[in-house]
DNA sequence: CGCCGGGTTGATTTCAGTCAAGCAACGTGG
DNA sequence: CCACGTTGCTTGACTGAAATCAACCCGGCG
């Protein structure tokens, strides 16, 4: 995850403004350096629906820790990270923020498959500095219906992130902050690696919120770590043995193959 | 939610059986009590599509708790619920059983985005008496391919569910046990009543497995709650005060309007 | 310099999980 | 009809996990 694009957007690419202000509006067609099929959800669409979309899309560039949209804004278009960091977020009425989801290069910010005129839902703000790709809600829902490739690509998506969010309840619901620290930073990992290190994307502030946890708790789970061979530093991440770590994912459970687990955990018949 | 259906389905109905075999096989259209269209998830795709689908559409009825499908099993068959409570859960490798969601009549079980060969992902299983429709997701897809009223049902569908849990991951990461029952319990008040009682659809057990705490804390919450006028016996409960028990649901919230935030809660400006 | 922001660490409190007991309602089988 | 076990639920005492409050460190950077 979070591998960069090498795209060079040198054409389109000027210095960003502190405001949330988008800093070139520019039809994609014009920007030879980039083309949509570079993103997954555009990856396998008939040539013909790529090149419609090419038309309406447009190129922008978020500065950091700026708003892309509100959760009550009316769903106006799809967007895309071209590259970057952006926070999902939910705003109770009360200002408190919490974290859904961070999305990076590739991936899509909310599900395209948007009925039209919904609201977001979910608000986004960028991180670092980032570039999107909008097109229309409307021109776009007209070719998901005339696109079949396209219809699949985005079922595929929604499908996927509705994957992730049901394995964070489950992660929420069932494990500890050092178990879930030890589950993101596996994810890290490189398969097949015993040792290996790596540069967090993002502060530890917006991991602890990713983990649904304080800050000073993320600090102490990761010192808990410091003992099974984690070596931290800022964001620079040595992990001398990612089974050791793994092994962490699971502590406390008893595999108990199938021995005789004695009753069913969740109770039945209960229906009305 | 929760509004059960009134079609006489007695021509399909037998006495079930304890294993978690289907009851009856039958196309639907030979089934006259019943219609597809009675389900949400077709009540607006066109005539065409919708009797296609009923002639693929098998009636299946569980006992009470039954394996529907587990979270490993290849996703052969769209399936919604025609009556009876459904919990979808994941299961850890150790055995331990992670609440994701309770589904009822008219709803479908898992989204029927499914690319085809995908595995179902979650697990399901009944509660009490269930009714089910199976529509072999091989023709599902074809149906959706060919029907652009279907297709956005589908989606809308699918929003509609990841909408859901994106509000339980919020739950579960900004609020306390008490919180998220008073939450819980508000959602089965009418609206515009400020004295109300109903009847909870299913046991104590499984709530606190859905808002993600142990029986015994649920158990003190709602002893918690009787202070502010909510009497329970069982599965019976009456709320004195709605607007009360809605307070309940932000407290320790300072609204703080427009007040001098400090500092934006979650960190700005950290991408690599 | 001094003053951030990001991060850590410590002391304390609060919340929820665990272990254990108990009770009322129900069903079953003698 | 009653002893008995079971199930759903509650309560109490205790433990453990994480939030909170607070201090502090350290590396920019105006």
């Amino acid at each position: 995850m979070a591998t960069h694009m090498h795209n060079s957007l040198a054409s389109v690419t000027t210095t960003p403004k502190k405001g949330r202000v988008a800093r070139r509006n520019d039809r994609l067609k014009n920007t030879e350096s980039f083309s949509l099929r570079d993103l997954p959800l555009f990856a396998t669409i008939d040539e013909e629906t790529l090149s419609q979309l090419t038309l309406e899309a447009k190129i922008e560039s978020y500065s950091p820790g700026s708003t892309i949209f509100r959760q009550d804004d009316p769903a106006t278009a799809v967007i895309l990270i071209i590259s970057g960091y952006i926070k999902i977020l939910r705003i109770a009425p009360n200002g408190d923020e919490t974290l859904i989801a961070i999305r990076t290069d590739g991936e899509t910010l909310i599900e395209p498959c948007t009925g039209s005129t919904d609201l977001y839902g979910v608000s986004a703000e960028t991180i670092g500095h980032s570039t999107l790709v909008k097109i229309p809600v409307t021109r776009f829902a007209r070719f998901l219906r005339d696109s079949a490739s396209l219809n699949l690509a985005v079922m595929k998506d929604a499908k996927e992130k509705m994957t992730t969010l049901i394995y964070e309840i489950e992660a929420l619901k069932s494990q500890t902050a050092d178990q879930r620290l030890a589950h993101f930073l596996v994810k890290f990992c490189p398969h097949n690696e015993e040792r290996c290190r790596f540069r967090l994307p993002y502060d530890k502030r917006l991991i602890a919120a990713q983990l649904g946890v304080k800050q000073e708790t993320l600090s102490r789970a990761f010192a808990k770590l410091r003992d099974i061979g984690v070596r931290t530093e800022t964001r620079d991440i040595l992990v001398e043995s990612v089974s050791r770590l793994k092994a962490e994912c699971d502590v406390n459970s008893a595999p108990q193959g199938l021995l005789p687990r004695p009753n069913t955990p969740l109770s039945r018949d209960n229906a009305a």
